[in-house]
DNA sequence: GATACTAACTAATAGCTATTAGCAATGCTA
DNA sequence: TAGCATTGCTAATAGCTATTAGTTAGTATC
């Protein structure tokens, strides 16, 4: 009795990529296995691959779709020249977007940890473009850290993922779950702090 | 042919938590085969239950010593009244023994993510104290994040511990192995700075 | 209405997992 | 020298792993 497509839902593969994404984010890509995905989905395993050729491309698929969500909403404020205001925009924005989607910081500290494959993908596509200088640049001024530039970027990006990936060990510590919508506010509002700390006293963050 | 200590190294039992340490560090509980940990002792995996009970106690085991390793320097701190100079010396302190011990800082991240056994006492030991107000405190100044106070000491330690679990994805991006020991020096400055600017203007770092 | 395709299933594989049982060699102690 | 505890070994277990082969029931097309 196959094909028994319920009809109210979405489609397999989806489904598939929806599972796999938390259990490969919770667990890393070798703790995770393929029965438990199917499980997840509500199919037998074998029947994975009818949407996939084995384990490792849909891990693959898993990443590519997870970089095309994050990269989409940057690309586009890379194309605008590079101003202490823009840099705001970049960190809140990315800020939300972890806190939506917080399985790519899991994946990705679980890739820095462990190795999986397409790691190369996750740096080329997510960190490289941090660190090469922006083609129209207005050369933002970046106050105390000056010669620790690259330095203050991976720090940056670290505190914003690092607040997903250890949220769950906190949760009894702090009063609050800290991955609920107040927490998203209050982190923004830490990091925008932060950065304006480290960025000088330039522009303050935008009101939305 | 057995008992053919090498007499020239290590006792067994410490032989098998250094090399579990570091699997345990890299690939997390679930993703770390007994086997892998007794090849690295140059051991068969049965041999290892000669020395620990099974996995569990294996895994608890190591968690204790890095918790012993980390917790004493930082408990001898907190006799006495806390000042802002305290807590300068308290952050290098914590950042330089990451660098040298950086499996611990892996360790959590795992169990962070994954969840492992005994992560009741990472958090417990490590964390909590940082929390509960100190018997005998000056009630340092915060400056700008004030109500963020619970959020601010959180970030901070993320800082520090995501730099050592991220590293190996930003060796490429950064000129330099952010492992080295120069890195440390570098790493030390930018919290200290960071710390500075987060606690307000007040004391400067101590220079050794 | 016959045919092809999709997507589910069961059965079976080779290899790895933690763990146990039993054996043998060594070193310490009486 | 006899005995014992330590610590290594091999062999064997039950269970899980990814993956393949072959089968079957629906769905769409001619």
């Amino acid at each position: 009795m196959p094909a028994a497509a319920p009809a109210t839902s979405k489609p397999t593969p989806e489904r598939i990529l929806d599972a796999a994404e938390d259990l490969f984010a919770e667990r890393g890509y070798a703790a995770t296995s393929l029965g438990d995905v199917a499980d997840r989905v509500g199919i037998r395993s074998p029947s994975l691959y009818n949407h996939f050729r084995n384990k490792e491309a849909l891990y693959a698929a898993v990443v590519d779709r997870l970089l095309t969500a994050f990269t989409a909403p940057l690309d586009e404020l890379r194309q605008a020249p590079l101003t202490a205001e823009g840099i705001y925009r970049w960190l809140e924005i990315t800020v939300r977007m972890h806190h939506q989607r917080p399985n790519l910081a899991r994946l990705l500290q679980h890739a820095a940890l462990s190795g999986s494959p397409h790691t190369d993908a996750l740096v080329d596509r997510l960190f490289r473009p941090m660190f090469e200088p922006p083609q129209n640049s207005v050369a933002p001024n970046l106050g105390p850290v000056a010669e620790l530039q690259p330095w203050a970027v991976m720090g940056l990006n670290n505190l914003v993922m690092s607040y997903i990936t250890m949220a769950p060990m906190y949760r009894d510590l702090l009063g609050e779950d800290p991955l609920g919508p107040d927490a998203e506010e209050k982190q923004v509002r830490l990091i925008m702090t932060l950065a304006q700390l480290v960025l000088g006293t330039g522009e303050p963050p935008a009101q939305d």
